[in-house]
DNA sequence: AAGCCGAATGAACAAACGTGCAGGGGGAGA
DNA sequence: TCTCCCCCTGCACGTTTGTTCATTCGGCTT
């Protein structure tokens, strides 16, 4: 009977329907003025279900965000700490001890996804790695509208087995999608056989233009493989490397990689043969980028997370509770402060 | 059983318990991770309804933001025309045409008081007027910690009845409690009988101390009066005025007033005897201030919202959807544009 | 030591919300 | 013009959330 809104004629225009502007008037209604979903159907002749639906809709865009402020005095201990031991503003995502590895990825991956709409905006170049750790948090992300962003993929994704670059480009799609940015494919597998044909790659204009993008990224966003934690990080599962790679980096006393990119303990890459093989940004053009943001789930990547840490990799890091917890008792001993108690959280039973 | 958190001893410091902190992880875990409240409750070792109120003191002490934005291609038709028309940047509250005085009065300052926050910041000098918009928009104000603010009183309460004083200095409270800003009352008579006396009065230090600080607002924040409208605005009903000066503002052409400084249908406020008699700000103070917020409830304010714009007293805007829709026909006519039919949202039947 | 008061708790209820499902409307194509 | 298909709608149900109430807990006074 009513019609739902505006834009008469047939199709045609940018946007298919009225449909953002009444999730937008809902939205208003909802959170701004605490009508409940009844109300708020009568208001726009319409039913609860679809108001309920219009919200999320609205939720589910981006038209509305949701943030959550610490009152500055209490930044959680854990992240203050985190601060002045590394220089690294962090966020930790609460998770129960108890839970799963694969919970726990997901729902800092969840937590993740919402964060990053804050660091996320026009006008910039955005590097993504990919891995198990990004392809969770693609699947989260909160969408925000941006002009002229760039999202760059930050190594190459072939193996031995599957192209994987499906794989690969559907994560890019979802960030691109989610923020209105092109993305730029890095047609080239995560590790060459010679490094001389990587070195010739790398000479051919096109993959110039994409390391020249990588050079200038706003923002970088990449997790934390860890070769040798009981539970592989995706690269090491996925016939991306073969066993005698394996052992190679045992020796070198790998403890990480970021972006294919692998470094020991203190940080250092530098005669680690497989470097030269991957497809990942050195570190010192990762270090460019302004903003830096690491995603870690586990205490399983924790030697990896230390030494991307001592590598300097990181501005911003997003981690786990318990990961957290170990990564400042870990420290803490380190530095000389002693060990004491773990500052007790309500978890801790 | 379990003791909810951290800080043993008895009472002494800032914040009296670790519910905050109980509220901030309950608020990470629901807006953040999308868990139920059962779950977090089981998290969190407490019940379902403890979670419940702890989410509603998130939400009420700002440890949660829920904001609204417009996905810049659609902002509000509405909204575009006034900024084009005026220079203001204008917010819309959309309220149904039927609904009552109150009731619109009541939600435009409930959302008002959301928008606000986003206005508000540390080191800030926050100039507050008084009314029935004031005061309504008071009672919903989204909390937010500042350091270093000062809510300024723009205008005097008292009046021939009583003191009014109680009344403005809980409205001021109540600005200064959400944003935990220092509150600078001005405690005088909204009018003086004679005009010597409030410049002796100006010439008080304490006085100019204040009227300093009011010269040095960051942000001023105030509604209309509208003297002759149907419903009167708070001034109008309290005593503050006699009869022969209502016949000398009507006789005048005032349209209205912002914090107790009467004006034309031109802004013009010369020559209105009242005036010298009045303690709000001069306008000439008054747009010292970069940011200016005016709250508008109801299409009989039209005229002192007309007015106020012409005087450029607004930067920006927040006003009901009815009220907003007149004033773009208005001055559409103005301007020359034909009076196209309303554009048509969903409200309109 | 007993008693009082206010704040905080969990159970139970009532309200509000999300979603699977069947039905209907409208546009594209035949 | 008819048909098909897809998307949208509202209903009904089950789930989730808000709130009231009786009770407990802890601190402080008498």
């Amino acid at each position: 009977m009513v019609v739902t809104d505006a834009a008469g004629p047939t199709a045609g225009h940018e946007l298919p329907t009225g449909k953002t502007r009444d999730a937008l008037r809902a939205a208003h209604l909802y959170y701004l003025q605490d009508l409940t979903m009844d109300a708020i159907a009568k208001e726009l002749h319409t039913s609860r279900s679809s108001v309920s639906r219009l919200l999320s809709h609205a939720r589910a865009t981006g038209l509305v965000e949701i943030s959550i402020h610490s009152p500055l005095d209490l930044p959680s201990r854990l992240e203050q700490d985190i601060l002045e031991r590394h220089e690294v503003s962090a966020h930790v995502v609460p998770v129960p001890d108890h839970a799963s590895d694969v919970d726990r990825l997901e729902r800092v991956a969840l937590s993740a996804a919402r964060i990053l709409t804050r660091f996320i905006d026009s006008n910039q170049t955005i590097g993504v790695a990919w891995g198990s750790t990004m392809s969770a948090m693609s699947r989260h992300l909160a969408p925000k509208a941006t002009h002229n962003s760039e999202i760059v993929q930050l190594n190459g994704a072939g193996n031995l087995r599957t192209t994987g670059i499906l794989y690969a480009s559907e994560l890019l799609r979802r960030f691109g999608d989610a923020f209105g940015a092109r993305v730029q494919q890095f047609p080239v597998p995560a590790f060459f056989d010679d490094p001389a044909t990587k070195e010739a790659f790398w000479r051919e204009r096109s993959t110039k233009r994409l390391l020249d993008l990588q050079a200038s990224m706003d923002v970088a966003i990449f997790g934390i493989g860890s070769p040798f934690a009981e539970v592989p990080s995706h690269v090491y599962q996925g016939g991306y490397l073969e066993r005698a790679d394996y052992q190679a980096l045992s020796r070198d006393g790998v403890v990480g990689d970021v972006a294919t990119v692998f470094y020991r303990a203190d940080g250092s890459t530098d005669g680690i043969p497989l470097n030269s093989r991957a497809t990942g940004p050195d570190f010192g053009v990762l270090r460019r980028a302004p903003r830096r943001i690491c995603v870690v789930s586990g205490q399983a990547k924790l030697p990896g997370l230390t030494g991307a840490l001592a590598a300097g990799l990181i501005t911003d890091l997003i981690v786990d509770e318990g990961t957290a917890r170990r990564l400042v008792e870990d420290s803490a001993v380190e530095v000389g402060t002693p060990p004491e108690r773990s500052t007790g959280t309500a978890m801790e039973s």
